[in-house]
DNA sequence: TTCCTCAATCGAAGCGCTTCGACGAAGGTT
DNA sequence: AACCTTCGTCGAAGCGCTTCGATTGAGGAA
C-alpha cells in the first residue's frame, strides 16, 4: 500500500545528506547561500528518497500554498470548448511556476472567494468571463487576494484584466471583407442574451466593425439550425447588395454556410465570410473560413503570468489586451 | 488591503467564545460532544469573526487535505463540452462533501500523480478518460492513493471504475430502431483513429448496436463536413435499403442530417435517426432527434461520490455503469 | 598577530490546527 | 457513603516545514 516516497520528510533528507534540515530548505528554496558541494548532497538524497515537500506543512509555515485558483463560468451561453483551451493554458503555464489550480465554478459566487481567500488554500485568484456588473468583483477588492481578471467589469480601477482586444477583432474583420471588394456588409452575432448581457464583449466587435466606413449592418443570432436559417433569409432580404459576412457565433457557422448555399451565393467568389471564433473549432469544422481566433491558451497564460508577478510582488499593467489574429487559409 | 477574515485563528475564536482552542476544533468536527450551549457559542464566534480553518494546517495536522485531484484528458478527440460538464458536476459535487478540486491535465502524466500523492497536496484522485492501456494505471497501483477511474482500463483489478453502460447505449438505440419498424440499420461513429485508441467505448457501443438480430452495419466517420456527405453516401449506395440511422458522434450529426436531406430522405417519416452523445449538445442544436445521452454531470457525481466513500474508509463496487437514458422527443 | 567580515551551516521557534490523555463534575450503583 | 461511569472540557504534544538568529571557521585588513 505504502509505496517509495509515501512520507519522507525533509528530516529523512537531512539525515541521508548529513546536513541540518533547514539547510535542505535553504537548498530546494535558495533563499541562503550553499556550497556546492553540500547542495550535490542533498539534491542527491531529495533524489534518491524521492522526496516531495508536503504542501501543508510548507503553506503553513511559508504562508504560501503553492496553488491558484480559477474560477470558471459555466453556464450556457459560454462557448464550452474555449473554456477547456483556457482551462488548459492555465494549468500548465502554472506548472511552468511550480504552482497548481483549484478549480472553481461561478456559482460559488462571492462566498467562494472569502472562502479560499480566508483558509489561504490558494494565493491567487483568475476570474474568468467577468462580466460588467460582476458582483464578485467587489469581494475582491475588498480581500485584497491578488487577482486578474479575464474580461472588463465596468469599474476596473485597481484591478489587473485581460481580454481579447475584440474592437480590433471587429475591425479586422471589417478591413478583410473591405480588401476582398465588399460593399456591403453585415455583422452576424451571438444571441440577444449574449448583447444584453456582456457589453464589454460582443459590444466592442459591434463597434470595431462599425468603426469603418461604408454600408454594415449587425444581426444578432441564435445558433440553433431554424434561427439561423431565418435570420441569414432575412438580413439578404433586408440587405439585396450583402457581399460580405461576419459570423461572431461559432456554432453557428456550418448553418450559415448552408443557409449562403441554399440562397445562391458563392462563398469565396461572390460572397465573403469571415469567422470570430476560438482556435481549433474553426479550423477543423471549416477548414476553408478566414478567421479571426480567439487565441484561449495565450489569454490564459497571460493571466497566469501576470498572476505569478503580482505574487512576487512585481508589478503589471492594469490592463492587457490580446492581438487578434486574423488567418487566412 | 486586510479585509476582515483575514488572519483569523482558531484561537481567535476560542477567546471569544470563552473555550479552549481543542473545543472549538470539536465543535467543528463534531468528532466529541460538546454541550449544545457551548456549540451555540463557537459557532457564534465562528460566525461572528468569519473563521474558516487554515487549510494548510488542518491538512499537516489531520493528514487529509480536503481536495481531491481531477485528471482531465487535453487531447484532441475528445468531446469538449462533455469534459466541461463533467468538471462542473465534480466540482460541485466535491463542494458537496466540503471539498475543493485540483485540476491536473493528462500530460502531467504518471510523474504528476506521483507528485501529488508525495507533497499529500490531495486526498484522491480522479482520473478521466482511461485507456485500455494506460500508463498512469500502474503508477496508481504503486502510489495507494484512493481514486476513481472513468474508464476501464485492460487490467482493472482492485481498481474503482466508473463509466456509461457504452454496450445499453448501443442496444438502446438499435431497439428504437427497430421499434420504429427499420429492416435495415446502420451505425455511424467517430474516426477510426477512436476506434483503434479507445476499446473500451466506440468498441462498445458497437457491440450493444450488433448484438442484436437483422442486419446492421458500423461505419465509421471523421467529423468534418465533407468526409460526412461522403461517408453517408457511400453508406446509402452500399445499403439501399438502408432505413435507420444511429449517429454516435455528435459534431457529424448536423452534417449527417443534411447529407441525408440530400439523398432525399425524410427523418422521421421513412427514415430514422437517434444519436449518441452529450446532454445539452444534442438538445440544442438539434431538438427534433430521439438521442441516447452521455450523462457526463451523472458520470462525475458517481465518481466523486465513489471516491468520498473511499476517503471515508468505506467500500464501494469496483466497477459502475452508469445507465443510458433514450430521449424520445 | 589580532580583529573583523563574510560565507556556510545549525538549532530552535513557531505557523494553525487536530488529537490524545487528563480531569472535574454530575449522576448511578452498591 | 464510597465508588465507578460518563460527559464536557482543557492543555499539551506534535504534524513537516520555513525562517531567524547564532555559531563556526576561513580569509583579509590592520
Amino acid at each position: 500500500m505504502a509505496g517509495p516516497g509515501r512520507g519522507v520528510t525533509i528530516a529523512d533528507v537531512a539525515a541521508r545528506a548529513g546536513v541540518a534540515a533547514s539547510t535542505v530548505s535553504y537548498v530546494l528554496s535558495g533563499k541562503r547561500s550553499i556550497s556546492p558541494e553540500t547542495a550535490d548532497r542533498v539534491m542527491q538524497a531529495v533524489a534518491d528518497l524521492g522526496y516531495h515537500p508536503h504542501a501543508g506543512a510548507r503553506s503553513l509555515a511559508s504562508r504560501r500554498a503553492g496553488v491558484i485558483a480559477m474560477m470558471l463560468p459555466l453556464r450556457d451561453g459560454m462557448h464550452l470548448p474555449v473554456l477547456m483551451q483556457f482551462a488548459s493554458g492555465a494549468v500548465t503555464e502554472a506548472r511552468r511556476h511550480d504552482q497548481d489550480v483549484l478549480l472553481m465554478t461561478a456559482d460559488e459566487g462571492p462566498a467562494g472567494l472569502a472562502r479560499v481567500a480566508a483558509s489561504a488554500i490558494v494565493d491567487g485568484l483568475i476570474l474568468m468571463d467577468v462580466e460588467v456588473r460582476d458582483p464578485r468583483v467587489e469581494t475582491l477588492r475588498r480581500l485584497g487576494l491578488p487577482s486578474v481578471l479575464i474580461g472588463f467589469p465596468a469599474d476596473a480601477e485597481g484591478l489587473t484584466c485581460v481580454d481579447l482586444d475584440f474592437t480590433a477583432a471587429g475591425r479586422a474583420c471589417a478591413e478583410y471583407l473591405r480588401e476582398r471588394g465588399c460593399g456591403d456588409i453585415a455583422l452576424l452575432g451571438a444571441s440577444e442574451a449574449v448583447y444584453a448581457r456582456r457589453t464589454g464583449f460582443a459590444e466592442r466587435v459591434r463597434e470595431g466593425f462599425l468603426g469603418r466606413s461604408g454600408p454594415a449592418t449587425v444581426q444578432p443570432c441564435p445558433d440553433d439550425p431554424v434561427s439561423v436559417q431565418r435570420t441569414v433569409k432575412e438580413l439578404l432580404a433586408a440587405n439585396p447588395d450583402l457581399n460580405g459576412l461576419a459570423v461572431h457565433n461559432e456554432p453557428a457557422v456550418g448553418h450559415v454556410m448552408h443557409a449562403l448555399a441554399d440562397a445562391g451565393k458563392r462563398v469565396g467568389e461572390d460572397f465573403h465570410v469571415v469567422v470570430i471564433g476560438p482556435d481549433e473549432v474553426a479550423e477543423r469544422v471549416h477548414p476553408q473560413l478566414p478567421s479571426v481566433l480567439v487565441p484561449a491558451e495565450t489569454l490564459a497564460e497571460t493571466a497566469v503570468r501576470h498572476l505569478m508577478r503580482k505574487l512576487d510582488g512585481l508589478d503589471v499593467p492594469d490592463s492587457t489586451l490580446v492581438e487578434p489574429q486574423l488567418t487566412i487559409r
